[in-house]
DNA sequence: AAGTGGTCTAGACCACCGT
DNA sequence: CGGTGGTCTAGACCACTTT
């Protein structure tokens, strides 16, 4: 519990002491927590300071919670990955799940761009994976994703083939890494050659291109993303509040 | 307190109550609420069931609270509308505070897109402002923006020269309307010949384009702009978690 | 019935702000 | 100093889930 400086509260405290325990996978995900009475027994502190912390965890969607049942570490379901980081949708605003196509997938060493962007050093190997994503059964968006090869260790996918598009789920199960947090860069640009051939559009139309550095809970890049969106009939969606 | 349907939680209902009050300007923006034990004594709750539902509101920002001095209905300042609503950064993610000039300012009848988005009849009065942004003394955003005659009474702008951005804050300041939330929809788009010439840009580039609704505290909607943006040398900022 | 989270209360004590 | 919000505790009671 050092913190080298300010005392922060109590329930800070436990909330950094739970989310380390989570970010080092003594309790992984889908895993049960203590209860809200161990745990104040445990760490020292009263019921009402851990629920404190749970509470600010749970809306952080770090642990999910059921009344009668307990809290749990929350697990990526296709569900949340798409609620929470997939903002396409159709013109009316409605809710597409889509799939995807991998078109290449390759270990390789990191460009300088992409190496700041996952904080690693030029020329670190890095697994490069182009694909494609379906909404309504039609080529929208072209992708080029960028992992840290140390953490994502005898990354395979299906190349070729269309389907579920699930990558953070599957990150998460087969890598042990979950995806926190992410932040999103948006410009419009013209498509180049491959972008429009991938797409179906023609050179130089109008494309969204997103970039995206994903973290995960101790606050580290796991994922580099340029989307390059046909937005003829979709929208990229933002709530603000 | 009467409520229809299911018996809402305590803290749910005091939350509901002091919206309505500051909704309806019972308590307007900058005034300072009662205390936590006032409120508690005044609706017949503990002051820990108040806190709850003012703490749920800070969260939203529809109050700000100072230890030592009291809380106070959040006033929309030219930080805030910057921070919430405001998503264009340069290439680094640097903020910037933008300038506008109005280029033209009239009370039309609703286009039925806009009198569909604002939720008024189609051929109802609304307020058009066409201008442009400037970021760093260069036109960067070209934007058409539409409200509701009906509630921005009397409005009126400079036309034609430079000006400090503050739109949401001169909606409350001068028309009692508070912006609380937004929705955003973006694409890509070929430039116009109008917006090419607005913003210095060839006819056919690629411009990224922006359409939001926003909605004061109650949800009803109370602006709808559409903005295209050069994004040459700017990025639309958006951050998931 | 036993165990979990969810709500609500009452009260102590601290930190900060104004006078 | 008195008043405000901020933290922390202790305990009662309810609603839900599982055995």
């Amino acid at each position: 519990m050092s913190d080298g400086l300010a005392p922060a509260p109590l329930y800070a405290r436990v909330e950094r002491i739970i989310t380390g325990r989570i970010a080092d996978r003594t309790w992984p995900p889908g895993h049960m927590l203590p209860s809200e009475t161990e745990l104040a027994a445990e760490l020292g502190v009263s019921q009402g300071t851990v629920r404190r912390a749970l509470d600010a965890l749970y809306r952080r969607h770090v642990v999910e919670r059921r009344q009668g049942r307990g809290t749990f570490v929350a697990q990526h379901t296709s569900e949340r990955a798409l609620f929470h980081f997939f903002h396409l949708t159709d013109l009316d605003g409605g809710k597409m799940a889509p799939t995807s196509r991998v078109l290449r997938l390759a270990r390789e060493p990191a460009t300088a761009t992409e190496a700041q962007r996952l904080g690693l050093k030029t020329g670190a190997a890095v697994i490069r994976i182009v694909r494609v994503r379906l909404l309504r059964g039609e080529s929208r968006v072209a992708e080029t994703i960028t992992l840290p090869a140390a953490r994502f260790r005898g990354f395979h996918l299906p190349v070729g083939e269309e389907m579920q598009d699930e990558l953070y789920v599957h990150y998460q199960r087969h890598h042990g890494v979950s995806v926190a947090r992410a932040e999103d860069a948006l410009a419009a640009e013209a498509a180049s050659a491959e972008a429009a051939h991938l797409l179906g559009v023609t050179a130089g139309a109008p494309l969204l291109r997103v970039e995206r550095v994903a973290c995960d809970l101790s606050g580290d890049p796991v994922e580099w993303r340029v989307s390059l969106v046909d937005t003829a009939a979709l929208r990229y969606r933002v709530l603000l509040e």
